[in-house]
RNA sequence: AGGGCAGUAGCUCAAUUGGCAGAGCGGCGGUCUCCAAAACCGCAGGUUGGGGGUUCGAUUCCCUCCUGCCCUG
């Protein structure tokens, strides 16, 4: 099922994509799609800058709110849900604008992903008990007798994709090599306007950030966590827990670290976060770059936008 | 003023009996095909507070000055 070209809107976080995504969105033709692996989560608005309720009015985004914090995404299911939402979009006669700064989907989005078995959570499980007791890098070794093409790729301490290759081949009895070497699904790309809003200037993105997350304890972000912590079926190693300023602050409130401690190591991992963000942005082939800082941007944005839906006609 | 303790990478701290000055964090760069705000990898930072002395060799021992903290007055 192929996918409608699409306006492609990335950006480091708070470089202030959704401001500019719902300017553009009231001013053409335009729907949202968020590509965001944070604000998928219902019940994390503060942490996740989410749009709020006003916002969300008008400028509806869709691909938020989808899943309880106990629930994991994935780009896979994150390929199908956006291909879904912008047939909708198309189907109405308006156009998909993609808003995020999640470039793993962006990628998928454009590249597409092998066909691969979907995630276990119990099979998981298991390889976690393994690894528990024998260490990762045995699994590598064990990886390594499986699949020597993965293993060669995969760092002895990648638990995560050392995981992931294990349960490829557990599920699907072939190697994770060998199937990621066939046919993507769901690629195509030639067709998009890719817009990269980024700040020419970092250490004013870091000021930025440092402010916000100060901004987001203001309204009342603490409380947030702390709402899903009584909850009592959530735990630190959940997906949803291990967002940056969750993560922090939901050590704080076990009482590993200090408030002040948690509220420091969340802005340098949001720093952080940015930084690896932008690596991604920068090897972004045919993206147009714009200024996030620059007054001039949110005009000079429409006006390309403008002229693409124009040649698209 | 006298006495004590401390001064090593941007920060917090290591460095056996004097023997090539290290780590964590941060910074910078990178990897990424169903957890990606995740997981992982690499690199650069030091005239060891200043000056002098002893020694083949001083972060380490001695003298002196500077700075900070503590105690006494």
């Amino acid at each position: 099922m192929p996918r409608p070209p699409a306006i492609l809107l990335m950006g480091p976080t708070g470089a202030g994509k959704t401001a500019l995504a719902a300017e553009l969105a009231a001013r053409f033709t335009l729907d949202i799609v968020s590509v965001d692996a944070a604000m998928v989560f219902r019940g994390m608005d503060i942490g996740t800058a989410k749009p709020d309720v006003a916002l969300l009015r008008r400028a509806p985004h869709r691909l938020i709110d989808l899943i309880e914090p106990d629930e994991s995404y994935s780009a896979a299911r994150f390929l199908a849900d956006a291909g879904a939402a912008m047939r909708e979009i198309e189907a109405a006669g308006r156009t998909p604008l993609l808003v995020g700064g999640t470039m793993l989907y962006f990628r998928a989005l454009q590249s597409g992903l092998a066909r691969l078995p979907a995630a276990d959570p119990g099979l998981r499980r298991r390889i976690e008990e393994r690894a528990e007791a024998e260490g990762w890098p045995a699994l590598h070794a064990e990886l390594a007798r499986k699949d020597p093409g993965a293993a060669l790729r995969i760092r002895p301490n990648d638990r995560q994709r050392i995981q992931r290759a294990l349960e490829v081949i557990e599920r699907s009895g072939r190697t994770l090599s060998e199937q990621q070497a066939e046919d993507l699904r769901g690629a195509s790309a030639a067709a998009d306007l890719k817009l990269v809003l980024a700040p020419a200037d970092r250490a004013a993105l870091a000021a930025r950030l440092e402010r916000r997350f100060g901004d987001m304890l203001r309204d009342g972000l603490l409380e947030e966590v702390r709402r899903l912590r009584a909850r009592g079926d959530l735990h630190a190693r959940l997906p949803a827990m291990r967002l940056i300023g969750y993560r922090q602050l939901w050590q704080h409130l076990e009482g590993e670290i200090p408030l002040p401690e948690a509220v420091e190591r969340a802005v340098v991992a949001t720093r952080q976060l940015a930084r690896r963000q932008l690596t991604w942005l920068r090897a972004e082939p045919g993206a147009e770059w714009f200024d996030a800082f620059d007054p001039n941007t949110p005009e000079r944005i429409a006006a390309r936008v403008a002229e693409w839906l124009r040649l698209r006609q």
